[in-house]
DNA sequence: GCCTTCTGGTAGAACGATTAGGCACAATAT
DNA sequence: ATATTGTGCCTAATCGTTCTACCAGAAGGC
């Protein structure tokens, strides 16, 4: 009576062995009709739910899954959460997310917690400055793991985008309006992904002959991006465009510029990365790179879903495209650069 | 070397039984500096992380927390929920972050999961129209559980915010500038915490005499926002002034405003709720109802922990008063109405 | 009548930890 | 020398479930 039941309150009360009841509810085995009348009927009058604790410790298989990711603030990974949980779920998973804030120790202490709690796989955004312990910890539990955007580990399945790609694309978006002074701005909370889009970047820059280019730092954030914007122009009145690191940092550059009397797109043309809701309805509205949060999201659950299913396959990469979205932040140059005079 | 470690491959690795390493790990019995010193030692080695579950099955003890949260991608729920962990976290409890979209039926699954999977705790925004079905199955699992934000049982402990002292002090703060044309906008899709809001709006509106108020219908989001603002002045040209259900409705509404040429502030006043990170550096930056999230997450977390602490105790309710903060989305009205002609 | 096969179930070990109780051995008391 | 106490560690039982046997009885083939 008190206390909760279990399978042997079940198997008591049917007047059977715990490891029939067991069968009945599972599936397996072979059972009469009588026998399984008579246990579900019982399970049923005492409101009996398995603990799925003592059954993953028995079988091995564990279906919760956690995702670890750096800042669930951020409107896009919360779209990308979405996915994943809808894809993930209906395969009979539960997914549970932790937040570390991009601080590798609490990270740590998350990860730890994770593989006490005994999660069957994970979904992981990798900290800024993650330890190789950390990843050494996932290893020697053998515990399925897929990273996500930044691609730190070759060994590790990795899903995410084609930042290079999608930088580049942009650039040449900006080039073929006819800009040459562009600069490249903003994303320093972000060094690994931020590599590979300054890579595009500095690709297109050099392969339309625009010189160098200039990398501009600052971080990821609105407030940040203003700043940033603000400085910029005094340091360098000439510069015409901007390919920014993320929407955040270019939504706060078009801020500054309006707070300055400025146009976006007639006076600086901006092209942000992400396309996250406010893009949209911004004034003016951002052009941008865009990427399905929730086609990132399912991707993401697909793999971790393909490692877990085949754990000895050689770790996958599967990066999406990046999708040139114009909006009105990107316009020729006021005073346009005579490229080919006459 | 394959396998994750357990307390026997710690136990052979030192040279010691398997209690003798779990007494070392628990700081419990009476064991010699030099065997701890060993034992230590070889845990490290192995990265040893003990299995939560099997614990939890022979000692009773659960100290992992579930957070079942209604919109994950609102920023104001992301901060409350950083408290939270902080505070849980420190105590050594883990918490995992489940959304339910305020998707009923979603919610249902994710709480019986949550019990199949053993939580110890749960922290809980009830999604809309949450069936009484949902309030059983925790009831009769004796789970602690603590409500946030949507007070909608009382025999359930409870933290949230004093709605209706906010928008009452919305509402008198526009007053007092001279509006007596005082619209309540928005937050359809919130009901529970809408009907409190609403009811402070009222009670000031009656008190001051400004009639029985208007209140126009619309969703929680910035296009909803947008699109509202737009409809009531068209409907409504008369209107001086705003008190909005949550600080996306009332930025929608400003950008809708700056879109038809009207200045927020100047041509119709605004007042938010929530204080979000943007309400600050919007443009105008928007007058709103602040709360701080960290606060009501650490309320929130401390709350659970009393309720785990003493299962017994009588159902305790801590709310949060929000704070007026002035931008520059209110002002005196364009054309004041002449209350005292003189 | 004896051996095989099939059916429907049971017994017992196992998963990885905790907990209670017990057993050597040394130090001290009688 | 014997009894007493404490120390330091180990053996065995346990949580709720699943998995690998194995067993009893019936049916069928020779």
């Amino acid at each position: 009576m008190s206390g909760k039941p279990t399978l042997a309150t079940v198997a008591e009360k049917a007047g059977v062995s715990v490891p029939t009841v067991s069968q009945v509810l599972r599936g397996t085995g072979r059972i009469s009709e009588q026998t399984r009348d008579k246990v579900l009927k019982a399970a049923q009058l005492l409101h009996y739910v398995p603990d799925s604790r003592a059954a993953a410790m028995r079988s091995g298989e564990n279906r919760e899954i956690g995702f670890v990711i750096n800042q669930l603030m951020n409107p896009f990974n919360a779209e990308v959460v979405s996915g994943v949980v809808d894809l993930l779920e209906a395969e009979g998973y539960m997914v549970s997310i932790v937040d570390t804030r991009d601080d590798a120790d609490r990270q740590d202490r998350q990860l730890q917690a994770f593989i006490r709690h005994g999660r069957g796989g994970l979904l992981w955004v990798p900290a800024m400055n993650t330890p190789d312990a950390s990843f050494d910890l996932l290893a020697t539990h053998g515990i399925p793991t897929v990273t996500f955007l930044r691609h730190v580990r070759p060994e590790l399945d990795h899903v995410g985008i084609r930042n290079a790609e999608g930088t580049a694309a942009a650039t040449n978006h900006l080039a073929d309006l006819g800009h040459c002074r562009i600069v490249y701005l903003g994303g320093t909370g972000m060094p690994i992904v931020r590599r590979e889009r300054i890579r595009g970047y500095r690709k297109v820059m050099s392969e339309r002959g625009l010189g160098p280019g200039l990398i501009w730092d600052c971080e990821g954030d609105k407030l940040a991006g203003m700043d940033a914007m603000t400085a910029l122009l005094q340091a360098h009145p000439d510069v015409t465009a901007l390919v920014c690191n993320g929407d955040m940092v270019a939504l706060g550059a078009s801020l500054a510029l309006l707070r300055l009397g400025l146009q976006p797109g007639r006076d600086l043309s901006i092209v942000g990365f992400d396309d996250i809701q406010d893009a949209a309805v911004a004034t003016p509205p951002l052009t941008t790179m865009s990427v399905s949060p929730q086609k990132l999201g399912r991707r993401l659950a697909r793999a971790l879903l393909d490692r877990i299913e085949d754990p000895t396959m050689p770790p996958t990469v599967s990066e999406l495209t990046a999708r040139l979205v114009v909006r009105d932040t990107t316009a020729p140059p006021a005073r346009p650069v005579q490229q080919k005079p006459g």
